[in-house]
DNA sequence: ACAGAAACGAGAGCAGTGCTCTTGACAGTG
DNA sequence: CACTGTCAAGAGCACTGCTCTCGTTTCTGT
């Protein structure tokens, strides 16, 4: 529909993922709340007004690079390597998604730091968000048709309010027992947590540098959920 | 040492304090990043510059709220109601935890959430940051004394960096083995990751309202570093 | 008790910000 | 060719953190 028809809307595109470069740079130097449209359109040799045309508000600017941060994290996680075995897939998702935020550490702030005051996400952005829960419950649901995921004996079934959450991913790995998808939850919050307090510097003077810290989690991570 | 001896003294003592609850309220409305020295200096009635007379910057200002946050935090876990029993004991913490940071979002976000760019914190934090994790090993060490704490059997324990690192927290609980030392780490940072998505809105659309989440969350968390 | 030092609030001013509005130039279509 | 919509430019508004100077108040050493 929008495949570069007339020369102007090429140049518009063009001169739109230029903008985003130029931002990204910015927000990898001084950080998301620090980013400047005025310095962004110095670097691009235009006026600040003209940035504008292609976008709404710093806000809209943002929301832009918040999605191409989520869809870079998850095209990142999906191209770990995947060779067969579930317990080194999983570690592998871990390991990819942990290179990824630390290569990317203001990118990833930007989309799992405090949210930016009087910014509010636009729905635009859940889907690309779940790209990695969603890789991680497809390894479960393939790792359980191997036989290879036994439920942990001591993992309790979810009742009352939460077992009808838990519904929403049952219908996403339906073969996944319950209790697992909680644990599933657990063990994602506990990533991006333990991510968080790496790069946010929380874990400076205990776990720092957290790679053999990073390593040993993952793994029981994988048992916690009944990878084996 | 510091008692309010001149009036000057006291005046200033007053008035610092004063700032800082300014500086809280805007804190709460408007967000960290967002925070005015020429707003708060407007609510207080005076000029913005007088304000450099008792913060030397705004960063200056950002870290007296940051220690307040962590000390604040850390007050309110350890009054969690202690009744003895360590699992009980364990949730009530984290559900202190928890209370206080949906009571106090922003200034949860202050201290969890992404570094504020520019901002170097000093090491003045570190301590006041630390009263949680100590209040959980504590925990663990009395539970330990008492036999409530069973090193769950397929808990590895740590080799090589790992181990070493480890060590740190050996000398504040010498009774609890190396392997439940990482345990808590792995379960402190998932209590943390599990806040901030709740907060954050990470959750919406799975987990949220997490309370039941929370509270199955917490007790899995407990049997994890093997408190029984 | 009193002079000097230190601390203080007020105000002006600097360089920067996001954003709006108007103006004039250009490209695409009839 | 003329019309229409898009574009960059620039001025301007209200705001920010921060610095400097000013005259005043308060403390302190003698």
């Amino acid at each position: 529909m929008n495949a570069g028809r007339t020369a102007r809307e090429r140049a518009r595109a063009e001169l739109t993922e230029e903008i985003k470069t130029a931002a990204r740079q910015q927000l990898a130097t001084v950080g998301a709340e620090a980013l400047s449209l005025r310095a962004i359109s110095r670097e691009l040799g235009m006026v600040s007004s003209a940035l504008y045309r292609y976008f709404a508000s710093r806000d809209e600017l943002l929301t832009a690079l918040i999605i191409d941060a989520y869809d870079a994290l998850g095209a990142a996680a999906e191209a770990a390597p995947s060779g067969g075995d579930p317990v080194d897939d999983w570690i592998a998702v871990y390991a990819a998604v942990r290179d990824w935020a630390r290569a990317n550490p203001q990118e990833y702030a930007l989309i799992y730091g405090s949210p930016i005051s009087g910014y509010q996400a636009p729905q635009t952005t859940v889907q690309p968000a779940s790209r990695v829960p969603l890789l991680l419950l497809g390894l479960l649901q393939r790792a359980q048709a191997s036989g290879r995921l036994v439920t942990p004996p001591d993992a309790p079934s979810p009742s009352g309010a939460l077992a009808q959450q838990t519904e929403v991913l049952v219908a996403l790995a339906p073969d996944v027992p319950p209790a697992v998808l909680v644990r599933t939850v657990i063990v994602w919050t506990q990533l991006f947590g333990m991510l968080s307090f790496e790069l946010f510097g929380q874990l400076v003077g205990s776990m720092d540098p957290a790679d053999e810290f990073f390593a040993s989690a993952s793994r029981q991570m994988a048992a916690f959920v009944g990878l084996s």
